[in-house]
RNA sequence: CGGGAUGUGGCUCAGUUUGGUAGAGCACUACGUUCGGGACGUAGGGGCCGCAGGUUCAAAUCCUGUCAUCCCGACCA
């Protein structure tokens, strides 16, 4: 490609709206632009790189025997109310009416879809297994888009779903998108790692997140560097600690502490610590009413408790009026003893002793508090998130947490979808099976944006050779100088005959912006036409290299094809 | 959805307090001088100051409303 005709708005200063570096650079690189809010469109070098991204996501899918189609991407309302999930989504769908006021929406995921189009095409226990993906873009009305393509409102996505009459065969079949995922996410040039992720949501059985550390990243993980072991911080299993307490079998006291709501007052106020006290949390579990119950430098882990009390809808804290209700007090001073409504204690609250917690009444709190003698709890389990310094769920050392950004998640579903819509295939038997599911999704665009965080410096995007939008640059210093232009012309000429996706900075421009540019997009390797010339040499230099090279013609030609060749 | 901020040529921003002819740098066009890490000079083109009302002789500036964008939080298959 020549530059001088490469729609490549490349812009000097940031756009005020971007924040983070991947965004930035998408920006400044000419490789997106805006359209509104969490919606982008895709410029030539970035669409190059999406498709790239795009192709080795489709080479893996089908290596691992999984076939291609597309659906739509509008989509009548039924199936979706059939699962339940058109109320689910509510206002993360976007929905709409046609002409003859039917209901539709953009899909934002197609679980339901790809199981209706197995029930209609389907006929005999022979096909299955079976594993069917397409890459389209995805429509999601997020509530709060960010980071450029990060979290953005159409996307693309690579969604798969497998089809299974046993367990092992889901086993099999989940496996073999695993095995596909790490292939791809190394080919992708992405440092990743995968972790226990809740599957609650989703639900089934099982499920891993694909994650690429980074700051900016809006997930948390949980890991151990000694045993590996890494989790979704929502997901990770929190071994009970036990907490300094006073010793003995101290009676219960119900002490006056005015105007002490939280637990930093308490703190102050009791001169304890905060592992001292336990809190007390309403809950409203669909139409009943909860109490969790952790220690107090504790939090509650919503996702865990809400997996324990197996709520269809939202788990959501109790409203104001209720938790007055309940208590018989003011906010602030729920407590297990005497609640009427069932506690769910955390495990951490069984070791406890003598500890404090709120009286169900407006300034009153009890102290020297101990559970089975003062109260019972429904329920202890693992009900809190994990923090830094708890102890790995597997080997006991230290837990550390990262940040990281999802790129590929994957579930075995079991028969939520297939139950829902009646996929069942007849056996050799001729019995009746509800087909086993899984699926299996990559964030296309969102790798865009992952790649760019994690390879990057202060002149620009770094690309793995693999997606880079091109991948090497011929570079004349004057385009004015025929001679310097007629050879840099034969070297673009010689790379497109290799193979190498080139491209020729024909602009006339001076040297430092051509320079500048062609770090700014990133392209893996560049030769240099300039003041040798004449003597036949030029300069080759890879992105990452601090200097450049002198080089013969052939050689630098030749170390190019050779250095594409062996990074892809 | 709660809190905060910002809307002025393609980009970054000044001007708003105290109303009085819309500005700068970059980018763009032409010419000239340049030509090894985002050159310089000269001359140009491009803006209903987000939008709608209101106040005023007069509004980018003051008032009301509204829309949009970003940040923090909630939510997120």
């Amino acid at each position: 490609m020549r530059m001088s005709k490469l729609l490549m708005p490349t812009l000097r200063e940031v756009p005020a709206e971007a924040e983070i570096t991947s965004h930035k650079l998408m920006l400044r690189a000419g490789l997106i632009r805006k359209l509104s809010s969490g919606i982008y469109s895709y410029l030539p070098l970035g669409l190059r790189v999406e498709r790239k991204i795009e192709q080795i996501v489709r080479e893996e899918m089908d290596r691992a025997g999984a076939q291609e189609l597309l659906m739509p991407a509008l989509l009548p309302a039924e199936a979706y109310m059939q699962s339940g999930r058109w109320e689910v989504f509510g206002a993360s769908m976007f929905k709409m009416k046609d002409r003859y006021e039917r209901d539709f929406c953009l899909g934002p995921t197609h679980e339901e879809l790809f199981t209706q189009t197995v029930i209609d095409n389907v006929r005999s226990y022979k096909e299955y297994p079976m594993t069917l993906y397409q890459i389209q873009h995805k429509y999601r009305d997020e509530g709060r888009p960010r980071f450029g393509v990060i979290r953005s409102r159409e996307f693309v996505m690579k969604d798969a779903y497998s089809f299974d009459l046993t367990e092992e065969g889901l086993d099999k079949s989940y496996q073999a998108m695993y095995d596909a995922y790490c292939r791809i996410f190394t080919r992708l040039g992405l440092d990743f790692t995968i972790v226990d992720a809740d599957s609650g949501a989703m639900g089934g059985s099982g499920s891993q997140e694909f994650m690429v550390k980074s700051p900016v990243g809006e997930d948390g993980i949980a890991y151990c560097d000694d045993c590996g072991y890494a989790a979704n911080f929502e997901k990770a299993e929190c071994i009970p600690t036990e907490a300094d307490c006073p010793d003995g079998d101290l009676p219960m006291e119900k002490i006056h502490t005015p105007n002490v709501h939280t637990i930093e007052e308490l703190v102050e106020f009791m001169g304890a610590k905060p592992y001292n006290f336990a809190k007390t949390i309403l809950y409203k579990a669909d139409d009943k009413y909860i109490a969790a119950m952790v220690r107090g430098d504790r939090d509650v882990n919503e996702v865990k408790l809400k997996n324990l009390v197996g709520c269809n809808d939202d788990l959501e804290l109790a409203e104001p009026f209720m938790v007055r209700e309940l208590t018989h007090a003011e906010v602030g001073f729920a407590g297990p003893v005497g609640l009427e409504i069932p506690v769910y204690a955390d495990k951490e609250v069984e070791l406890m002793k003598n500890f404090i917690v709120g009286a169900n009444e407006t300034d009153m709190h009890y102290k020297n508090v101990n559970l089975g003698r003062d109260f019972t709890p429904e329920t202890i389990a693992d009900i809190r998130t994990i923090t830094a310094g708890d102890k790995c769920p597997v080997c006991g050392k230290p837990i550390k947490q990262a940040q990281g950004i999802e790129v590929g998640h994957i579930f075995k579903l079991g028969t939520k979808y297939s139950k829902a819509l009646g996929l069942k295939a007849q056996t050799e038997t001729g019995e009746e099976k509800t087909v086993i599911m899984g699926c299996y999704g990559i964030g296309v665009t969102r790798c865009l944006a992952a790649a760019i965080e994690q390879n990057n410096d202060e002149n620009g995007i770094i690309w793995p050779a693999n997606i880079a939008p091109y991948q090497a640059v011929v570079i004349p210093v004057n385009a004015k100088n025929d001679e310097q232009m007629k050879m840099a012309e034969d070297i673009y000429k010689r790379l497109l005959d290799a193979g190498i996706e080139a491209l020729f900075d024909d602009r006339d421009e001076r040297p430092g912006v051509k320079f500048k540019d062609s770090d700014l997009i990133g392209i893996p390797v560049r030769i240099v036409i300039g003041k040798k010339c004449g003597e036949g040499i030029v300069e080759y230099k890879e992105r990452t290299d601090e200097k450049s090279a002198d080089k013969p013609v052939d050689t630098a030609v030749a170390d190019v094809i050779g250095f594409i060749k062996s990074s892809i």
